[in-house]
DNA sequence: ATTCTTTTTGAGACGGGATATCAATTTCAA
DNA sequence: TTGAAATTGATATCCCGTCTCAAAAAGAAT
């Protein structure tokens, strides 16, 4: 049995849902996936590559996208690539980006997540994620 | 002369302070660029080839870097393109995003933007913009 | 279990956005 | 005016992510 069962049970509950198929890879690489906090394809792909030579990088790419779908991910743009956030991670991290050289910082800020809380039920939500960017120059650029 | 005069001080600013010139593309794609909330480099590159069909793609990333290092512009990643944002357009607001209908509501909130910048200043950063997008169910939805 | 339809996979081709290259040109301080 | 240093433009190149398509796998029906 898994470790990561609830999550494998969310992914096939989306797959019943869209006559998708459960398969040897997506649950591989779901296994992988829900390791990390967050990581790329690439990174995925070189890892897994031990256990399945054979397993291409497109597949990654789909099924990480189709994890984006399922609700499981959320896909991040950094400059020229894209992470791929653990969504059930429980230590959410925001990011600090410095628009001069492309610095990231990540930080947490048990505050804000307090406040966004309150905001989202005055407005009747109920928040799944969220994605905090703050964009500025570092200490280095402003100089 | 210009109705960007203020910016232009600053790029001058920014360029004298790393022995970088003063070009007559860096003002010809600066009066351009202020006049948009946000553009990519493609974009900015076909309005500008009325007026200076000779004026190269690559000189308009480069001058756009260049905008950003000097605290003028903002890069965004959007998909696969990177959005460039006009730092003197003010008029901010943050999302609600509904996962189940994709209802977005606008918000505003002072609270989390002060703690935003302890934030950024416990880190050395000058913050120029943020981007906050809460996801999850509105009330209709988690019915 | 076998058959059959549908989905998925893997390998590589492909495409688009952004950067690197480099000779020719421009800037600007001396 | 001159010359060192920076910039430009054209294009080659890189890199990430998607597309293609024949072969394989899933899973429902029999």
């Amino acid at each position: 049995m898994s470790k990561h069962a609830k999550e494998m049970e969310i992914l096939k509950e989306h797959l019943g849902k869209h006559q998708l198929k459960f398969t040897r890879q997506r649950e591989l690489i779901l296994d992988a996936f829900l390791k990390q906090e967050h990581i790329t394809a690439e990174e995925l792909y070189h890892q897994l590559a031990r256990k399945d030579p054979h397993l291409g990088l497109a597949t990654i790419y789909r099924t990480l996208n189709l994890f984006c779908e399922a609700g499981l991910a959320q896909a991040r743009h950094f400059g020229t690539q894209t992470q791929y956030d653990n969504v059930s991670h429980k230590g959410h991290h925001d990011h600090l980006i410095c628009t001069g050289c492309g610095k990231i910082v990540e930080f947490e800020n048990c505050d804000i997540e307090r406040l966004q809380e309150e905001v989202a039920s005055r407005n009747g939500f109920t928040i799944q994620t969220h994605r905090l960017e703050l964009y500025g120059l570092c200490s280095r650029c402003r100089h």
